[in-house]
DNA sequence: AATGAATGAGGTTTCATTCAT
DNA sequence: AATGAATGAAACCTCATTCAT
């Protein structure tokens, strides 16, 4: 389930290191040109090392992409799985787990944008890899969902409630223009919240 | 408010003509390279006419991409019209209109894809420029919302509520991937305005 | 049996035109430097283009060295053809092909050169061309020689005297350093005439 | 007379042994992709050791070249040298040497094509270095030639009869793919030094 | 109006070599 | 002696744009 890029790196822990520092400068540069208008060179600056170094962590200039939405898909996992553990199953884990990916959703607001932008810029393999993580990640909010519910719910229901939540998350940071100037992150997860939970049927949160 | 492609062309019928048939062909390889990865060269070849003829009719590569992005705003403010015009101010206008939205959405999905992986690679000013249209369009919906609830709301809310149903129609196509595998588009419709009313407290559509 | 180089250009002529003046400048290049270590801006230079307009002519630099190639193995089979033509089949007609084919030798003695050090830059496919090119050149020798004998001959023998010949003339190109020191060409071609003739058991020549 | 690689190594006996392991290693690699498609690191990889230690044994990657044609060049002199050790000077010993070159020609193929396709890749110096090591040889089938000889010859036919040998012998493994798809390496030497012999009026082998 | 040959800046990538450990 | 991470010059190639015809 794992793709690695390769190198000619031996250390393990440098290559960790290393590209940290390229998953943070990238990330920077993608945001405010793009990928295709970044070139290979400023990435490396951006890293802190040389043109000849950033190529003996990586292949292609492709890999920093993909490196940069695995970053991603990594967090949001980590922190999803985190709500999840928690083992009650009612209700408020619901609002929980919501208020939680949309306040990661908030903090890595420049990561989310540039994947939403440039995903396709990757391999179809890559491509692959990527959109699978995202079907894990809308499953992990099903179960949540499915968790919550005080009735059952028809599969595909629960998959587009899902879906929907999801993207909700996203939207906040693709259409940052158009959201953020009419609310704050806390008023759009509440008003979320409130219309997911009438949409469910669901009693009103007591916040 | 309309920001033209300057031109060398005259005859305005010929730039109509020509144009099109670059919005055409140019749509069929952004949706399969990517903006980026589309050379001029071939934009020229799809559309019929050589690269000098091409440049006789824009003045950059990224002119061909304004004009796309011009081209989807237009139809969709065109329809959104149409439903608009319905003087009839009933739920049902809303479920017509969302309805409405989402099969043009369906139907113009490649051009929707493409517009919202490409439009970052638009300059500053035409990048405005597409972004108000979508504030206009967004609008369109807070408009029929408005006049469709039989109840007052909160600005808002209903700001929030257009842009989710906005968002919904773009993603049964750049979601592609994962909601066409799960429900067809009258499902995927019919489904997500159940939820809409469920939302809103209206009653349940009795088609 | 052609294997033609593709080119973004349209006019024949220009092709031809262009490409003659890339072969002219790149033999020069690679007997000086190698194929290796002259680059494809030189070769432009050397061509009286730029860098942009060379390219408009191949593909990838391996082609020049194709297209030199090609070049010489053209000129060789012009000339033996012209040789073979002759209708006399007689002793005589092996030494003026023979001499012929050295003299030939002589004059593209760079092109030779460069060829015989670079050939194995080719890509598999073009150097299973080449070789194809040096197997008919090579029967083209032993159809003379085939046609000059009065008597009969194996066809092995015939086979290894005409490769001994083929290489005969390449060597004085080859191995310029070694053979020019000591021999003007008549010389040369003369006492390799005389000891291919001994070793055929022909007469000895009249001149 | 001897052109020594500098290292900064002090023990003689592990420079002889890291060397071969390299000319080895080397021999094989280019082969496959020729010099300049070879990196250092696979040489070193190949040589069994580190890019680093690579480094203490030479200074350029040219030296690694050189030190692969020294390498052919130091075994053809042995052998050729057991042969001309034999003081019999009679018609036998001709076709011994020739037969024995040809036989170390036959077994070093690979090496002779590596340095035929290479020596250009070297420096001026080493190239003139190689070159007279090349002399050398012919100079010894000189002398073979001129003790095995009943008559007397002229010097220049000499050098020419000398130098057709030796071409003979590594067109064995230069032509390799025109020549080993008709003969056996017995064959070959059989009919090349019929030839020979008959080139130079000397009666028929017995063999 | 239409064509397509010409241009060259600039992008990605490679790889010989060094040097601190 | 051995290692391998770091470097950056330099190579190949692309492609948006121009302009003479």
């Amino acid at each position: 389930m794992v793709k690695n890029v390769p190198t000619s790196i031996k250390d393990q822990f440098l290559i960790e290191k290393r590209r940290n520092q390229m998953v943070k400068g990238a990330v920077t540069l993608f945001k405010a040109k793009g990928f295709h208008r970044t070139t290979t060179r400023e990435i490396a600056e951006a890293s802190g090392f040389s043109i000849g170094t950033l190529y003996e962590y990586i292949r292609k200039k492709e890999d920093v992409l993909f490196l940069v939405c695995d970053y991603i898909y990594e967090r949001v996992k980590e922190r999803m799985g985190q709500v999840l553990d928690m083992e009650k199953k009612s209700v408020d884990c619901l609002s929980d787990a919501v208020r939680s990916y949309f306040r990661l959703m908030d903090e890595m607001q420049d990561e989310v944008l540039v994947m939403y932008q440039e995903v396709k810029a990757l391999s179809r393999d890559a491509q692959e890899y990527v959109l699978q993580k995202e079907r894990d990640m809308v499953h992990m909010l099903e179960v949540v969902i499915g968790n919550s519910l005080p009735y059952s719910i028809a599969e595909k229901d629960l998959k587009l409630v899902a879906n929907n939540i999801f993207v909700h998350g996203q939207m906040w940071g693709f259409r940052r223009w158009l959201m953020q100037k009419e609310f704050t992150i806390e008023e759009y997860t509440d008003k979320q919240i409130d219309l997911l939970f009438q949409s469910l049927n669901l009693p009103e949160r007591s916040s």
